[in-house]
DNA sequence: GCAAAAGTGTTGCTCATACACCCATGG
DNA sequence: CCATGGGTGTATGAGCAACACTTTTGC
Protein backbone atom coordinates (compact mmCIF):
# COMPACT_ATOMS: atom_id res chain seq x y z
CA UNK A 1 0.00 0.00 0.00
CA UNK A 2 0.68 3.57 -0.41
CA UNK A 3 0.08 6.81 -0.60
CA UNK A 4 0.52 9.82 -2.90
CA UNK A 5 0.24 13.54 -3.50
CA UNK A 6 0.64 16.30 -5.46
CA UNK A 7 2.71 17.86 -3.45
CA UNK A 8 5.33 16.54 -0.92
CA UNK A 9 3.99 16.36 2.40
CA UNK A 10 6.44 16.51 5.89
CA UNK A 11 5.89 13.51 8.17
CA UNK A 12 4.54 14.57 11.40
CA UNK A 13 4.88 13.03 14.99
CA UNK A 14 4.80 13.52 18.36
CA UNK A 15 7.50 13.31 21.60
CA UNK A 16 6.58 13.26 24.86
CA UNK A 17 8.78 14.60 27.66
CA UNK A 18 7.61 12.72 30.96
CA UNK A 19 8.80 13.96 34.01
CA UNK A 20 8.81 11.98 37.10
CA UNK A 21 10.74 12.14 40.82
CA UNK A 22 11.96 9.14 41.90
CA UNK A 23 14.77 8.72 44.76
CA UNK A 24 14.64 12.79 45.45
CA UNK A 25 15.51 13.16 41.54
CA UNK A 26 13.91 14.58 38.87
CA UNK A 27 13.61 11.52 36.05
CA UNK A 28 13.08 11.79 32.65
CA UNK A 29 11.76 8.93 30.65
CA UNK A 30 13.73 8.09 27.56
CA UNK A 31 13.86 5.29 25.09
CA UNK A 32 16.78 3.43 23.23
CA UNK A 33 16.17 3.56 19.84
CA UNK A 34 15.57 0.20 18.15
CA UNK A 35 15.88 1.44 14.53
CA UNK A 36 17.41 3.33 12.40
CA UNK A 37 18.41 6.35 12.32
CA UNK A 38 20.36 6.65 15.54
CA UNK A 39 19.92 2.94 16.31
CA UNK A 40 20.64 2.15 20.13
CA UNK A 41 20.93 6.04 20.96
CA UNK A 42 18.46 7.25 23.27
CA UNK A 43 15.90 9.27 22.77
CA UNK A 44 12.11 10.96 24.06
CA UNK A 45 9.34 8.24 23.01
CA UNK A 46 7.26 8.93 20.11
CA UNK A 47 6.70 8.41 16.78
CA UNK A 48 4.29 9.48 13.70
CA UNK A 49 1.01 10.58 14.15
CA UNK A 50 -1.85 8.33 12.65
CA UNK A 51 -3.83 10.12 9.58
CA UNK A 52 -7.25 10.32 11.82
CA UNK A 53 -6.15 11.03 15.49
CA UNK A 54 -5.55 14.06 17.18
CA UNK A 55 -2.32 14.90 18.27
CA UNK A 56 -2.88 14.12 21.49
CA UNK A 57 -4.04 11.14 21.05
CA UNK A 58 -1.18 10.14 19.18
CA UNK A 59 1.18 11.24 21.94
CA UNK A 60 -0.81 9.04 25.41
CA UNK A 61 -0.68 6.37 22.03
CA UNK A 62 3.11 6.19 21.21
CA UNK A 63 3.98 6.66 24.85
CA UNK A 64 1.99 3.47 25.77
CA UNK A 65 3.04 1.52 22.64
CA UNK A 66 6.56 2.36 23.38
CA UNK A 67 7.05 3.02 27.19
CA UNK A 68 4.43 1.34 28.65
CA UNK A 69 3.68 4.40 30.69
CA UNK A 70 0.14 6.29 30.98
CA UNK A 71 -0.01 9.88 31.19
CA UNK A 72 -3.07 11.35 32.06
CA UNK A 73 -2.67 14.86 31.14
CA UNK A 74 -0.51 15.97 28.82
CA UNK A 75 0.59 19.76 28.05
CA UNK A 76 1.24 21.00 24.13
CA UNK A 77 5.43 22.28 24.28
CA UNK A 78 6.40 23.41 21.21
CA UNK A 79 6.47 22.17 17.21
CA UNK A 80 9.85 21.64 16.10
CA UNK A 81 10.10 22.02 12.29
CA UNK A 82 13.49 22.27 11.16
CA UNK A 83 14.12 21.06 7.66
CA UNK A 84 17.26 18.97 8.90
CA UNK A 85 16.63 17.97 12.18
CA UNK A 86 15.71 13.84 10.76
CA UNK A 87 17.78 12.58 8.69
CA UNK A 88 15.24 10.15 6.83
CA UNK A 89 12.79 12.60 5.63
CA UNK A 90 11.52 15.78 6.51
CA UNK A 91 10.09 15.53 9.79
CA UNK A 92 7.72 17.82 12.17
CA UNK A 93 7.46 16.87 15.36
CA UNK A 94 4.80 18.59 18.12
CA UNK A 95 6.24 17.92 21.49
CA UNK A 96 4.47 17.17 24.49
CA UNK A 97 4.97 17.38 28.21
CA UNK A 98 3.63 15.29 31.44
CA UNK A 99 4.01 15.11 34.85
CA UNK A 100 3.74 11.96 36.21
CA UNK A 101 4.08 10.30 39.60
CA UNK A 102 6.82 7.92 39.68
CA UNK A 103 4.53 5.02 41.35
CA UNK A 104 2.02 5.43 38.36
CA UNK A 105 4.94 4.55 36.02
CA UNK A 106 5.15 1.05 34.84
CA UNK A 107 7.69 1.27 32.27
CA UNK A 108 8.08 -1.87 29.87
CA UNK A 109 9.91 -1.19 26.76
CA UNK A 110 7.97 -2.17 23.49
CA UNK A 111 7.31 -1.29 19.61
CA UNK A 112 10.18 -0.04 17.69
CA UNK A 113 12.02 0.59 21.56
CA UNK A 114 15.05 -1.68 22.55
CA UNK A 115 14.86 -0.31 26.12
CA UNK A 116 13.11 2.28 28.19
CA UNK A 117 14.12 3.39 31.31
CA UNK A 118 14.11 6.81 33.53
CA UNK A 119 17.35 9.25 33.40
CA UNK A 120 18.18 11.77 36.38
CA UNK A 121 18.68 15.26 34.85
CA UNK A 122 21.89 15.04 35.93
CA UNK A 123 23.37 12.40 34.04
CA UNK A 124 21.35 12.28 30.94
CA UNK A 125 22.88 10.12 28.04
CA UNK A 126 23.73 11.75 24.45
CA UNK A 127 20.16 12.30 22.78
CA UNK A 128 19.40 11.54 19.27
CA UNK A 129 17.86 14.54 16.65
CA UNK A 130 17.47 18.01 18.27
CA UNK A 131 15.84 15.97 21.50
CA UNK A 132 18.05 17.85 23.60
CA UNK A 133 16.67 20.81 22.86
CA UNK A 134 13.02 20.09 23.47
CA UNK A 135 13.83 18.53 27.04
CA UNK A 136 15.69 22.16 27.88
CA UNK A 137 12.78 23.59 26.73
CA UNK A 138 10.21 21.44 28.36
CA UNK A 139 12.13 22.22 31.76
CA UNK A 140 11.76 25.83 31.10
CA UNK A 141 8.26 25.16 30.30
CA UNK A 142 7.68 23.76 33.64
CA UNK A 143 9.54 26.15 35.91
CA UNK A 144 7.05 29.02 34.21
CA UNK A 145 4.31 26.25 35.56
CA UNK A 146 4.72 26.05 38.79
CA UNK A 147 5.80 29.84 39.40
CA UNK A 148 2.06 30.42 38.85
CA UNK A 149 0.49 27.56 39.98
CA UNK A 150 0.27 24.36 42.06
CA UNK A 151 1.01 22.08 38.94
CA UNK A 152 3.03 19.93 41.38
CA UNK A 153 0.61 17.74 42.70
CA UNK A 154 1.03 16.34 39.29
CA UNK A 155 3.73 14.30 39.97
CA UNK A 156 2.74 13.40 43.49
CA UNK A 157 1.00 10.06 44.62
CA UNK A 158 -2.91 11.42 45.43
CA UNK A 159 -1.80 11.77 49.22
CA UNK A 160 1.85 13.61 49.50
CA UNK A 161 3.29 15.72 52.11
CA UNK A 162 4.21 19.25 52.58
CA UNK A 163 8.17 17.83 52.13
CA UNK A 164 7.08 16.25 48.64
CA UNK A 165 5.51 18.91 47.77
CA UNK A 166 8.08 21.54 47.94
CA UNK A 167 11.21 18.74 46.83
CA UNK A 168 9.16 19.25 43.30
CA UNK A 169 9.64 22.55 43.58
CA UNK A 170 13.07 22.18 44.53
CA UNK A 171 14.49 20.24 42.12
CA UNK A 172 12.87 21.91 38.90
CA UNK A 173 13.65 25.55 40.10
CA UNK A 174 17.32 24.18 41.11
CA UNK A 175 17.11 25.73 44.73
CA UNK A 176 16.01 25.43 48.11
CA UNK A 177 13.16 27.08 49.47
CA UNK A 178 11.92 27.97 52.67
CA UNK A 179 9.37 25.52 54.89
CA UNK A 180 7.07 28.36 56.04
CA UNK A 181 6.75 30.42 53.63
CA UNK A 182 6.44 27.50 51.32
CA UNK A 183 3.66 26.47 53.14
CA UNK A 184 1.77 29.56 52.93
CA UNK A 185 1.77 30.14 49.93
CA UNK A 186 0.52 26.94 48.92
CA UNK A 187 -1.94 27.15 51.61
CA UNK A 188 -2.90 30.30 50.00
CA UNK A 189 -3.71 28.77 46.65
CA UNK A 190 -6.65 26.87 48.07
CA UNK A 191 -5.72 23.95 46.16
CA UNK A 192 -5.39 21.47 48.20
CA UNK A 193 -6.65 20.15 52.00
CA UNK A 194 -5.90 17.94 54.38
CA UNK A 195 -6.58 13.94 54.47
CA UNK A 196 -6.93 13.65 57.95
CA UNK A 197 -4.13 11.13 57.58
CA UNK A 198 -0.32 11.08 58.75
CA UNK A 199 2.76 9.28 56.92
CA UNK A 200 3.62 6.91 59.42
CA UNK A 201 6.75 4.57 60.18
CA UNK A 202 9.15 7.08 59.12
CA UNK A 203 12.21 8.04 61.78
CA UNK A 204 11.24 11.62 62.93
CA UNK A 205 7.78 13.21 63.41
CA UNK A 206 5.15 12.00 61.24
CA UNK A 207 4.03 14.35 58.45
CA UNK A 208 0.46 15.40 57.55
CA UNK A 209 -1.00 14.35 53.98
CA UNK A 210 -2.41 16.30 51.73
CA UNK A 211 -4.95 15.99 48.50
CA UNK A 212 -6.03 17.52 45.75
CA UNK A 213 -9.13 19.30 46.35
CA UNK A 214 -11.64 17.69 44.00
CA UNK A 215 -12.44 20.51 41.57
CA UNK A 216 -8.88 21.43 40.71
CA UNK A 217 -8.26 18.08 39.43
CA UNK A 218 -8.56 19.26 35.44
CA UNK A 219 -6.11 21.83 33.74
CA UNK A 220 -5.99 21.92 30.22
CA UNK A 221 -4.27 25.15 28.26
CA UNK A 222 -4.79 26.52 26.02
CA UNK B 1 4.66 15.28 -10.41
CA UNK B 2 4.00 13.59 -7.79
CA UNK B 3 4.89 11.80 -4.41
CA UNK B 4 4.63 8.63 -2.98
CA UNK B 5 4.86 7.32 0.64
CA UNK B 6 4.88 4.30 2.43
CA UNK B 7 2.58 5.77 5.50
CA UNK B 8 0.00 8.67 5.12
CA UNK B 9 1.35 11.76 5.86
CA UNK B 10 -0.97 14.81 6.97
CA UNK B 11 -0.01 18.07 5.08
CA UNK B 12 1.52 20.62 7.42
CA UNK B 13 0.49 24.56 7.14
CA UNK B 14 1.12 27.35 8.89
CA UNK B 15 -1.49 30.57 10.00
CA UNK B 16 -0.37 33.72 10.94
CA UNK B 17 -2.54 36.05 13.18
CA UNK B 18 -1.12 39.42 12.52
CA UNK B 19 -2.54 41.99 15.28
CA UNK B 20 -2.54 45.69 14.49
CA UNK B 21 -3.89 49.12 15.68
CA UNK B 22 -5.00 51.33 13.23
CA UNK B 23 -7.52 54.42 14.43
CA UNK B 24 -7.58 53.47 17.73
CA UNK B 25 -8.92 50.01 17.65
CA UNK B 26 -7.42 46.41 17.61
CA UNK B 27 -7.52 44.96 14.31
CA UNK B 28 -6.52 42.01 12.81
CA UNK B 29 -5.29 40.51 9.37
CA UNK B 30 -7.78 38.41 7.29
CA UNK B 31 -7.84 36.88 3.71
CA UNK B 32 -10.87 36.52 1.62
CA UNK B 33 -10.67 32.76 0.31
CA UNK B 34 -10.01 32.41 -3.29
CA UNK B 35 -10.49 28.83 -3.56
CA UNK B 36 -12.63 26.06 -2.03
CA UNK B 37 -12.82 24.95 0.16
CA UNK B 38 -14.85 27.67 1.43
CA UNK B 39 -13.84 29.94 -1.06
CA UNK B 40 -15.19 33.81 -0.62
CA UNK B 41 -14.94 33.23 3.24
CA UNK B 42 -12.68 35.05 5.82
CA UNK B 43 -9.72 33.29 7.16
CA UNK B 44 -6.40 33.68 8.89
CA UNK B 45 -3.27 34.10 6.65
CA UNK B 46 -1.25 31.14 5.77
CA UNK B 47 -0.72 28.16 3.46
CA UNK B 48 1.48 25.10 3.20
CA UNK B 49 4.96 24.99 4.41
CA UNK B 50 7.52 24.05 1.88
CA UNK B 51 9.45 20.60 2.01
CA UNK B 52 12.84 22.06 2.33
CA UNK B 53 11.99 25.78 4.62
CA UNK B 54 11.39 26.41 8.33
CA UNK B 55 8.35 27.10 9.80
CA UNK B 56 8.89 30.14 10.40
CA UNK B 57 10.30 30.82 7.32
CA UNK B 58 6.87 29.26 5.81
CA UNK B 59 5.02 31.82 8.15
CA UNK B 60 6.84 35.30 7.17
CA UNK B 61 6.59 33.78 3.45
CA UNK B 62 2.72 33.08 3.20
CA UNK B 63 2.12 36.01 4.97
CA UNK B 64 3.97 37.98 2.17
CA UNK B 65 2.54 36.26 -1.03
CA UNK B 66 -1.27 36.41 0.87
CA UNK B 67 -1.26 39.92 2.12
CA UNK B 68 2.13 41.50 1.16
CA UNK B 69 2.58 42.04 4.76
CA UNK B 70 6.09 41.52 6.33
CA UNK B 71 6.41 40.55 9.80
CA UNK B 72 9.81 40.66 11.22
CA UNK B 73 8.95 39.19 14.63
CA UNK B 74 6.57 36.37 15.00
CA UNK B 75 6.08 33.90 17.76
CA UNK B 76 4.62 30.28 17.35
CA UNK B 77 1.13 30.29 19.39
CA UNK B 78 -0.04 26.64 19.00
CA UNK B 79 -0.49 23.43 16.89
CA UNK B 80 -3.92 22.71 15.98
CA UNK B 81 -4.19 19.34 14.83
CA UNK B 82 -7.95 17.91 14.83
CA UNK B 83 -8.11 15.32 12.62
CA UNK B 84 -11.61 16.86 11.12
CA UNK B 85 -10.48 20.43 10.91
CA UNK B 86 -10.17 20.72 7.49
CA UNK B 87 -12.96 18.76 4.59
CA UNK B 88 -10.18 18.39 1.67
CA UNK B 89 -7.49 16.59 3.87
CA UNK B 90 -6.35 16.01 6.93
CA UNK B 91 -4.23 19.12 7.56
CA UNK B 92 -2.58 19.99 10.78
CA UNK B 93 -1.75 24.12 10.92
CA UNK B 94 1.34 25.49 12.88
CA UNK B 95 -0.19 28.85 14.34
CA UNK B 96 2.10 32.30 14.68
CA UNK B 97 1.13 35.35 15.73
CA UNK B 98 2.65 38.95 15.18
CA UNK B 99 2.30 42.95 16.36
CA UNK B 100 3.09 45.09 13.19
CA UNK B 101 3.03 48.71 13.43
CA UNK B 102 0.05 49.89 11.02
CA UNK B 103 2.26 52.07 9.40
CA UNK B 104 4.34 49.32 8.12
CA UNK B 105 1.73 47.31 7.09
CA UNK B 106 1.32 47.43 3.59
CA UNK B 107 -1.35 45.38 2.52
CA UNK B 108 -2.25 44.00 -1.24
CA UNK B 109 -4.11 40.70 -1.58
CA UNK B 110 -1.74 38.44 -3.16
CA UNK B 111 -1.81 34.54 -4.42
CA UNK B 112 -4.97 32.31 -2.98
CA UNK B 113 -6.68 35.61 -1.80
CA UNK B 114 -9.18 37.59 -3.27
CA UNK B 115 -8.79 40.15 -0.99
CA UNK B 116 -7.24 41.28 2.30
CA UNK B 117 -7.68 43.39 4.80
CA UNK B 118 -7.53 45.20 8.45
CA UNK B 119 -11.00 43.57 10.46
CA UNK B 120 -11.68 45.02 13.89
CA UNK B 121 -11.94 42.73 16.72
CA UNK B 122 -15.04 43.85 17.91
CA UNK B 123 -16.32 43.32 14.82
CA UNK B 124 -15.36 40.11 12.93
CA UNK B 125 -16.47 38.28 10.12
CA UNK B 126 -17.31 34.55 10.29
CA UNK B 127 -13.99 32.65 9.58
CA UNK B 128 -13.54 29.92 7.73
CA UNK B 129 -12.24 26.46 9.55
CA UNK B 130 -11.30 26.38 13.21
CA UNK B 131 -10.04 30.28 13.07
CA UNK B 132 -12.09 31.83 15.09
CA UNK B 133 -10.83 29.40 17.86
CA UNK B 134 -7.04 30.02 16.84
CA UNK B 135 -7.62 33.65 17.02
CA UNK B 136 -9.22 33.62 20.53
CA UNK B 137 -6.49 31.77 21.57
CA UNK B 138 -3.83 34.41 20.29
CA UNK B 139 -5.53 37.01 22.03
CA UNK B 140 -5.23 35.38 25.23
CA UNK B 141 -1.44 34.86 24.61
CA UNK B 142 -0.90 38.34 24.04
CA UNK B 143 -2.15 39.55 27.00
CA UNK B 144 -0.28 37.02 28.80
CA UNK B 145 3.02 38.59 27.39
CA UNK B 146 1.87 42.07 28.00
CA UNK B 147 1.75 41.52 31.54
CA UNK B 148 5.36 40.71 32.13
CA UNK B 149 7.37 43.00 29.65
CA UNK B 150 7.26 45.21 27.14
CA UNK B 151 5.62 43.73 24.12
CA UNK B 152 3.42 46.07 22.79
CA UNK B 153 5.76 48.55 21.25
CA UNK B 154 6.37 46.43 18.38
CA UNK B 155 3.08 47.20 17.82
CA UNK B 156 4.01 50.96 17.40
CA UNK B 157 5.93 53.19 14.90
CA UNK B 158 9.73 53.80 16.33
CA UNK B 159 8.66 56.77 18.69
CA UNK B 160 5.65 56.99 20.40
CA UNK B 161 4.33 58.55 23.04
CA UNK B 162 2.99 57.00 26.60
CA UNK B 163 -0.24 57.46 25.54
CA UNK B 164 -0.03 54.88 22.18
CA UNK B 165 1.83 52.45 24.37
CA UNK B 166 -0.74 52.47 26.95
CA UNK B 167 -4.11 52.40 24.44
CA UNK B 168 -2.05 48.96 23.51
CA UNK B 169 -2.19 47.49 26.61
CA UNK B 170 -5.95 48.60 27.34
CA UNK B 171 -7.32 47.25 23.73
CA UNK B 172 -5.59 44.13 24.58
CA UNK B 173 -6.71 43.84 28.22
CA UNK B 174 -10.30 45.54 27.78
CA UNK B 175 -10.08 48.01 30.52
CA UNK B 176 -8.27 51.49 31.27
CA UNK B 177 -5.14 51.67 33.01
CA UNK B 178 -4.22 54.63 35.03
CA UNK B 179 -1.71 56.86 33.96
CA UNK B 180 0.48 57.62 36.36
CA UNK B 181 0.62 54.19 37.38
CA UNK B 182 1.14 53.23 33.77
CA UNK B 183 4.19 54.94 33.82
CA UNK B 184 5.73 54.31 36.40
CA UNK B 185 5.69 50.65 35.45
CA UNK B 186 6.89 51.33 32.07
CA UNK B 187 10.02 53.19 33.27
CA UNK B 188 10.81 50.92 36.00
CA UNK B 189 11.01 47.87 33.37
CA UNK B 190 14.15 50.01 31.27
CA UNK B 191 13.60 49.13 28.31
CA UNK B 192 12.43 52.73 26.68
CA UNK B 193 13.87 56.28 26.41
CA UNK B 194 12.97 59.49 25.66
CA UNK B 195 14.30 60.32 21.96
CA UNK B 196 13.93 64.02 22.85
CA UNK B 197 11.87 65.20 20.55
CA UNK B 198 7.99 65.54 20.90
CA UNK B 199 4.82 64.70 19.16
CA UNK B 200 3.88 68.31 18.16
CA UNK B 201 1.03 69.89 15.87
CA UNK B 202 -1.84 68.37 18.23
CA UNK B 203 -4.33 70.24 19.69
CA UNK B 204 -3.31 69.77 23.26
CA UNK B 205 0.02 69.48 25.03
CA UNK B 206 2.61 68.07 23.33
CA UNK B 207 3.63 64.42 24.08
CA UNK B 208 7.20 63.28 24.84
CA UNK B 209 8.64 60.78 22.12
CA UNK B 210 10.46 57.33 23.22
CA UNK B 211 11.74 54.95 21.59
CA UNK B 212 13.04 51.46 22.10
CA UNK B 213 16.24 50.69 23.75
CA UNK B 214 18.56 49.12 21.08
CA UNK B 215 19.35 46.17 23.59
CA UNK B 216 16.05 45.44 23.61
CA UNK B 217 15.36 44.86 20.20
CA UNK B 218 15.15 41.22 19.62
CA UNK B 219 13.02 38.54 21.18
CA UNK B 220 12.62 35.34 20.53
CA UNK B 221 10.44 32.43 22.79
CA UNK B 222 11.48 30.09 23.44
C1' DG C 1 19.16 10.68 74.11
C1' DC C 2 19.95 11.68 69.57
C1' DA C 3 19.09 12.21 64.75
C1' DA C 4 15.84 13.88 61.46
C1' DA C 5 12.27 16.12 59.61
C1' DA C 6 7.60 18.52 61.09
C1' DG C 7 5.53 22.38 62.36
C1' DT C 8 4.83 27.32 63.59
C1' DG C 9 4.75 33.72 63.50
C1' DT C 10 6.55 38.10 63.11
C1' DT C 11 8.83 41.85 60.88
C1' DG C 12 10.43 44.68 57.18
C1' DC C 13 10.41 45.68 52.46
C1' DT C 14 8.78 46.02 47.88
C1' DC C 15 5.32 46.60 44.79
C1' DA C 16 0.77 47.54 43.11
C1' DT C 17 -3.07 50.40 43.50
C1' DA C 18 -5.95 54.35 44.24
C1' DC C 19 -6.45 58.91 43.58
C1' DA C 20 -6.64 64.94 41.77
C1' DC C 21 -4.71 68.78 40.02
C1' DC C 22 -2.18 72.05 36.98
C1' DC C 23 0.11 72.50 32.16
C1' DA C 24 0.68 73.35 27.21
C1' DT C 25 -1.25 73.62 22.97
C1' DG C 26 -4.75 74.26 18.88
C1' DG C 27 -8.79 75.90 17.53
C1' DC D 1 -11.29 80.75 26.71
C1' DC D 2 -12.13 76.12 26.22
C1' DA D 3 -11.35 71.42 25.03
C1' DT D 4 -7.98 67.91 24.98
C1' DG D 5 -4.70 65.04 26.48
C1' DG D 6 0.23 65.62 29.05
C1' DG D 7 2.42 65.31 33.05
C1' DT D 8 3.31 64.72 38.18
C1' DG D 9 3.46 62.45 43.88
C1' DT D 10 1.75 60.32 47.90
C1' DA D 11 -0.44 57.15 50.96
C1' DT D 12 -2.23 52.60 51.85
C1' DG D 13 -2.47 47.68 51.73
C1' DA D 14 -0.98 43.12 49.99
C1' DG D 15 2.20 39.92 49.29
C1' DC D 16 6.90 38.10 49.64
C1' DA D 17 11.39 37.20 51.88
C1' DA D 18 14.09 36.58 55.84
C1' DC D 19 14.59 34.35 59.95
C1' DA D 20 14.95 30.23 64.87
C1' DC D 21 13.05 27.31 67.88
C1' DT D 22 10.11 23.49 69.74
C1' DT D 23 7.82 18.93 68.66
C1' DT D 24 7.37 14.14 67.49
C1' DT D 25 8.84 10.03 66.13
C1' DG D 26 12.32 5.74 65.24
C1' DC D 27 16.37 3.84 66.46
Amino acid sequence: MSYTYEFPHPAVTVDIVVFTIENDDLKVLFIQRDQDPQEGEWALPGGFVDIDESLGHAAKRELKEETGASASFLEQLYTFGRPDRDPRERIITVAYFALIPSDQLSIAAGDDARDAKLYSTNELPALAFDHENILRIAMHRVKERLSDSVYAFQMLPKAFTMYELRRVYELFLGEVLDKRNFRKKIIALDQIEETGEKRESVRHRPARLYRVKSVNRVASPP
